[in-house]
DNA sequence: CTAAGTGCAAATCGTTTGCACGATT
DNA sequence: AATCGTGCAAACGATTTGCACTTAG
């Protein structure tokens, strides 16, 4: 890839460093999905290919799985499911909180881990579970759709 | 089908009048889904497939899954999503209780309703979200994961 | 008899993999 | 220069769809 690496918009404070600190390589290809990640917040893999694709073109989409994977692994970005389709990627420091989804209307809501700390502590307490908060997806219905 | 459809082992009171009274056909592939699901709890498409084939063999996958479709629209069965895979179906009235998914060790743990009232409760009274409790999944690591 | 349901095969979607070439260290 | 990373194309698993045939009502 002919493009150099600019200073990025950090997403990651020294992402470059950690990469380079677990032996993995720092490429134009990894900079971009990450601040795609950054940049679009709850986006698919497909989404995060075309943004990476306005800035250089030809990343091929299996980079943008490798690349996320790694990213996963290496605890930068997280992933959740909301709805059936493709998982939706966003930063790891991003990562408290949890997604209310419509099951009519479609529309995700973000909501602090407040109103899930009882549900937490009553896992933690009774079942010895750790509750992985970002993952959480909580699928119901919104007050616009629910029956008056 | 040249198979009679016998009295089923009820899984779902009433289901062939519930099938007929909205239109419905009732036929032997859509008894044998029910009961594969009421069965199997927790069952992909395919687990279900393969359990209606040790009755009628030559059901197609395909008919699995717009069955599985048609049933969860009239509320007899529901799905959730544990794990990345494909979502297990149950029946609806036993959709009551939440899993909880080792992400470690991939246990499932199956709790009841009431370690997640207070999150319900929350959700309804600060967002008025209607939570849907059966399609709830909470990833996270067990007790047995979990470091000491 | 007639519309609804099914089986079959092909299409689609999301994701993974093998391999040769190119880029980072 | 030696690996690691990437692009490309093909493979894959899960799910959907079009269509002709079958069957419940």
């Amino acid at each position: 890839m002919d493009r150099e690496v600019p200073s990025p918009s950090v997403a990651v404070r020294g992402w470059d460093e950690q990469l380079r600190a677990r032996g993995y390589r720092v490429t134009p290809q990894r900079q971009l999905v990450l601040e795609a990640v950054a940049r679009l917040d709850h986006a698919t893999p497909e989404e995060i290919g075309a943004q990476v694709q306005q800035t250089a073109r030809g990343v091929n989409i299996s980079t943008i799985y490798r690349t996320l994977e790694l990213l996963e692994q290496l605890g930068m970005v997280t992933h959740t499911h909301l709805g059936h389709g493709a998982p939706t990627y966003h930063l790891a420091s991003h990562a408290d909180h949890v997604h209310l989804v419509c099951r009519d209307c479609g529309r995700i809501t973000e909501i602090g881990p407040d109103a899930i700390r009882p549900l937490i502590t009553a896992l933690d307490e009774r079942h010895g579970f750790e509750t992985d908060v970002g993952h959480l997806t909580v699928f119901g219905r919104c007050q616009e759709c629910r029956p008056r």
